[in-house]
DNA sequence: TCAGTTCGCGCG
DNA sequence: AAAGCGCGCGAACTGA
């Protein structure tokens, strides 16, 4: 492997013609550190099948070559990375913009894993595994700042240099397992994701620290009415000795239980399911209420502020693109993906001035799936007329007319439906309508309904015989994700991973077309929940964009779907709660 | 003492 | 035979 140092061995200017027409390049960079607001872009590695691999010192590089790496970025050619969003969103953030097909080894690593492939998908992992050759990582964590050592710059090299012979090996592999439609998927999304982190999401910091104050209020109000239950004072061992505590801890399980004791309740577990027994107890509601103020202090208000980036004022969560073996991203630091629905918290996320939100989503996209997947003919017939799905169920359960179906009815159909599709049973629905809307029915009730529910839906019921009688150890989404099951995997997981993945293929889907149309346009995505997107854009385009967004989310699934429509609601909004 | 696991619960 | 699934996070708990 031969390798070029720019500017030390050379200017880019000399190879201009040469770099400028490759079909395929292989893309790395080195960074002073991980965070990309605080850290430095230092080199950056371009490696292509006839030339040596271009190692070019970011910190030295002249203007010219500046401006040559600006056109290869948005050559419209075949780049590969390992973990382009990296790459992608340092690259962005130092002013050079990537465009064309990319090849992420690290994502085609996720799609191919399989009982017998590679658990971890880093660079060193993937090549012995890919190519039979071990990497030295001896050199990945050292520091980048200062100046360069020989052998820096030769596994920095090696590096891009062996992403050409990994793609040629993955691509073959991705090929013979026919994941070829859903790596264009992935591919195709990063640049999304990528721009999304980012751009991040603007809190309101005022509100934010006026909410947390009041929630943290709240939970000592409900810390107060729950020590007027404890009767015998617990004597708390600690390090320092042992001291005379007033209270006890309730967020200790244990001593929940024991109080519970105390007050002649008698559960096994402090579950919802299992304090729903005795719902109306004092007791009971204070210590739900303590939770729930506790879960919102504690899990997202408190420990939001150190989320906020210093330098931008704004949230950078970090997406994880196959963070879920069914294919669904997951979110940290924080999770967007599970703020809480109160108002009040999403009312804290907000558009610059000027700006407004989008927000979007898709309209019971998991059972329109299911009916695709299933076929079930009922299912079907419902939503290519636009009914209402949960409405028809709940006729159906309760054997009355839709017009008759009341607010309530609906609602608790709409958990049947959920719950019923993915193998949820008898006693699980009971327990359900007991835990999410206080309906206490029997298990024969509960029997019944599922039966009633079967009896209509029949290409659902089909659809579960099938798992029931020929259990599958792998299954594929819409796409062609694959899954492989392990023994443990049951019922329920058959009827989820396909229908949970394919969606999750579906809005992958949107979000590569959607970038391609605003990629050039002061339009970003802010955030993305699972079947729901966030964009903010001027206020001035707010019409054109929502048109733009909505068009792109129903045609998603156009190649995949043949049954059954998807709807997008969507909602032009000063702020996230506005939905 | 501390890394790893489990529970409970927020979201879809 | 019976069975909703997928995450991340904080706090408590476990085990060596």
């Amino acid at each position: 492997m031969e390798t070029i140092l720019i500017p030390s061995q050379g200017s880019l200017t000399n190879y201009r013609d040469l770099l400028l027409t490759q079909d395929v390049m292989a893309i790395d960079t080195e960074t002073t550190g991980l965070d990309v607001f605080t850290s430095q872009l230092r080199l950056l590695q371009i490696a292509t099948y006839n030339s040596p691999v271009f190692v070019i010192d970011l910190f030295k590089v002249s203007i010219e070559d500046q401006q040559i790496i600006k056109k290869i970025m948005k050559l419209n050619n075949t780049k590969i990375f390992q973990n382009a969003k990296f790459d992608l969103k340092f690259l962005y953030h130092n002013g050079y913009t990537v465009e064309g097909i990319l090849f992420d080894t690290m994502i085609a690593g996720q799609l191919l894993r399989s009982n017998s492939g590679p658990y971890r998908v880093n660079l060193a992992e993937l090549s012995k595994f890919y190519l039979g050759k071990e990497l030295n990582k001896e050199e990945q964590k050292s520091d980048f700042s200062g100046e360069l050592t020989n052998s820096q710059l030769q596994y920095a090299a090696k590096d891009a240099h062996i992403l050409l012979e990994l793609r040629e090996a993955m691509q073959s592999d991705l090929r013979k397992a026919k994941l070829e439609k859903i790596a264009a998927i992935e591919f195709s999304c990063i640049y999304a994701i990528a721009d999304m982190e980012l751009t991040g999401m603007k809190i309101d910091e005022q509100l934010l620290s006026a909410y947390t104050l009041q929630i943290k209020k709240q939970v000592q109000q409900y810390h107060e009415t729950l020590d007027s239950f404890v009767i015998n004072k617990v004597v708390q061992q600690t390090f320092f000795g042992i001291e005379q505590s007033h209270s006890i801890n309730f967020n200790s399980q244990k001593q929940i239980l024991t109080l519970l004791n105390e007050n002649d309740i008698f559960i096994d577990d402090t579950s919802q399911a299992s304090l729903a027994s005795y719902a109306n107890h004092p007791l009971i509601i204070a210590l739900k209420n303590y939770r729930k103020a506790y879960k919102l202090y504690g899990s997202f208000l408190q420990p939001l502020p150190k989320d906020i980036n210093n330098l931008t004022g704004r949230i950078h969560a970090s997406y994880s693109q196959i963070g879920a073996s069914s294919g669904r991203m997951s979110c940290r630091k924080p999770n967007m993906q599970q703020v809480p629905r109160d108002k009040k918290f999403r009312e804290m996320f907000v558009p610059d001035k000027g700006n407004c939100f989008i927000i979007a989503d898709y309209s019971q996209v998991e059972l329109r799936i299911a009916a695709e997947i299933a076929n079930d003919p009922r299912m079907i017939k419902a939503y290519k007329d636009n009914k209402d799905l949960h409405k028809l169920t709940a006729s159906l359960i309760t054997n009355s007319p839709i017009s008759e179906i009341t607010k309530e009815q609906r609602q608790s159909a709409k958990a049947v439906n959920f719950g019923l599709i993915f193998g949820m049973g008898s006693r699980g629905l009971m327990n359900y309508s007991k835990d999410t809307y206080g309906i206490n029915i029997t298990l024969e009730q509960a029997d019944q309904f599922r039966n009633e529910y079967f009896k209509a839906y029949t290409g659902i019921k089909k659809w579960h015989n099938n798992f029931k009688s020929n259990p599958p150890t792998s299954a594929k989404s819409i796409t062609g994700r694959r899954y492989f099951y392990r023994d443990t995997t049951g019922f329920s997981s058959f009827c989820n991973t396909p229908v949970q993945g394919s969606a999750a293929d579906i809005l992958k889907i949107a979000l590569g077309n959607l970038y391609k149309k605003i990629k050039d346009s002061n339009v970003h995505i802010v955030a993305v929940i699972h079947d729901e997107i966030i964009i903010e854009c001027k206020e001035e385009i707010a019409k054109q964009t929502k048109k733009t967004l909505q068009n792109v989310m129903e045609n998603a699934g156009i190649s995949f779907l043949s049954n059954v429509p998807l709807v997008a609601d969507i909602e032009i909004a000063s702020n996230w709660a506005e939905k």
